[in-house]
DNA sequence: AATGAATGAGATTTCATTCAT
DNA sequence: TATGAATGAAATCTCATTCAT
């Protein structure tokens, strides 16, 4: 039975803990992480991780929550800018951007996401994929002819999902044979192609 | 000190223990599989596992060199019927086949799958990617004109990716939200829609 | 260094923490009973117990003292009717009462009672065995006949630990064979039986 | 998932896990008795519990049972020729016996049941009081005078637990102020007392 | 005096691996 | 070769107690 935090340091002690979790997962994989070592990352007692947390799943299912909402967030800063311009440049940039999201801190989300993103967290990732749509969404109202669009849903997620998963395998790939660029400039013509004979279709 | 097996029963004892992990994993996701259940459901002692494989890992190393083996041999079996027919069939056709394939055995394949792909071992799956790139090298092959397309190696990785992604966490998701008709078309409609826009655009 | 309670504010919080004793104890047994409990119970934080107590085990050493005294008091206030009476009513009356005294308060002496005998502090108890052999003397010297009797605090310790333990057993009996008054009944005849024919033997 | 021993050196194991946890009862209580312990006494691995048995709580009732099988075993050894002598005589005897019997090894016996009997294990115990009842009963046969007696069950019921229990706080004290043999007389006689008086009544 | 966040020793339990038979 | 009992390191979690505020 975790107390709510009821003191200001509290908060901070928190805090750690999510942060430590961060880099005992990226560093060995949310299977191997155990509470001993997020306590010493932390720098607190192992005791003290069940002040905050009911057992160590909950602090994996904070830590996804708290992943997904950073994640959210970014894409809800980019989706202003992304709206106004083409789908194959929006999805270029987004693909570029996400990319650098997600190498930073040394590329502590990006190993994170590898580790958590097949744990089927279809509820705890959900924001995510409610921003991409949202984005999607958006883009085809600044754009209207887009609306056009039959099974936009399923478009959208497959969309999603292949520019995330091709994303995440290609970074944590060790030899790549091309270069970001490209993966990245695929992804967007696979987007723009779609969306240009589809319409022309109607 | 295990040795390959080289005598009729033993190479049946082995393949016993991979059948039996396929079970294991695909029931209980394979961090939580036990030497003890392979041994049980093999039908043997836990001592006699080491009689074949170093550790745990071996076998499970063994396992997914076996599951790569499996669904390279799938996809080479349909790539003759495959390469004739256009590419947007194909891929069509190429995500159905595949997609019984991975729920055939009440979902075996499917199960493993999902839990395996956690531990993503590049060079553990590259026979299945092989596979598909040389499918995909073929079927340009016998489309001489997709020969011009520029990055077909980018492509051929996104294409792929995508696919299997997207089809592995559509056939885990609890209540999808549309058909796998839906999905197989939009995946062939991408791959379709991406090549001839290429193509007209040189 | 905890001190004894001296001002009228201080008085209260410790009994605030022997009564929350009590709710804790007859809700989880003793052995299950946590601090962190007690000092929700009572409304106070944890650091506050050690203000009044040397530890936990202190808490309940308290605890039973003051349940030892609210028995013997609960004797001593029956004492003075029932020495009136003949021995067999009287061992029925104090029967019917003593168990209405530990159903009290949704059977909280009961339950507390039922947890604390596995300690069996025979220093602890004492008060009680006092006011009931003192019981016992009293109604000999009002029925002197009875002060003839052989082994008369041998006898005394057989009845009340008889009593007791009966009475407890089965009132924590989920489903008994036969009623509590029966119980009751069988206990005063063994008791009126036995001192009438001790005394007729001599 | 404990196995059932299917070698004969398991059977020995087994064994050697009950009389440890007699040991580390006897000495520490059932409450503060840890598995570590157990597995020391028993010279085994921690581990090896767990082949044997389920968790800690399983051990603890698989001894309870065992001691229950004990002492009924006792009882039941002691009928044939307790039923044939009158009933203070034969309640005198099965005191002095059962003390006997609880004091062996060490007192083992004696200081698990103090620790055990308010556990409450109405089931588990329930062995020793069919055997009790039983021995009761066949005295009654025997003496068929007896058979007149009304509420036998319930007379029973508390004969055997004001003796028990009277015997088991006897033992268990520090220092007594009478003899144990004036304790089973009072015994034997509260009960041939009672018995007669009763008979005589109607 | 009062607090409650922090602690860490210690409890239970799991399971890959070994080894005597 | 085959076995399965035995192992013990290591994981998760609890909770009485302390101490800075």
């Amino acid at each position: 039975m975790p107390r709510k935090p009821q003191q200001a340091r509290s908060r901070q002690t928190y805090d750690a803990i999510i942060q430590a979790a961060y880099i005992a997962i990226a560093k060995n994989g949310s299977e191997s992480t155990t509470t001993r070592q997020i306590a010493e990352i932390a720098g607190i007692g192992v005791g003290s991780l069940y002040e905050y947390f009911e057992n160590k799943q909950a602090i994996l299912d904070a830590l996804i929550e708290h992943f997904a909402q950073a994640i959210a967030a970014h894409v809800k800063a980019l989706t202003p800018s992304l709206v106004r311009i083409p789908l194959t440049d929006a999805v270029y940039e987004l693909t570029l951007k996400f990319a650098e999201f997600l190498k930073a801190n040394d590329e502590q989300y990006l190993k994170c996401a590898r580790s958590l993103m097949l744990h089927d967290n279809h509820t705890l990732l959900s924001p995510v994929y409610r921003a991409l749509g949202e984005l999607f969404t958006k883009h085809a109202i600044a754009h209207p002819e887009q609306l056009q669009l039959k099974n936009l849903p399923t478009v959208a997620y497959i969309f999603i999902n292949s520019g995330v998963y091709s994303m995440t395998r290609y970074l944590s790939h060790p030899n790549p044979a091309f270069s970001f660029e490209e993966l990245a400039q695929v992804l967007a013509n696979m987007a723009g192609h779609y969306v240009a004979m589809e319409l022309k279709a109607d």
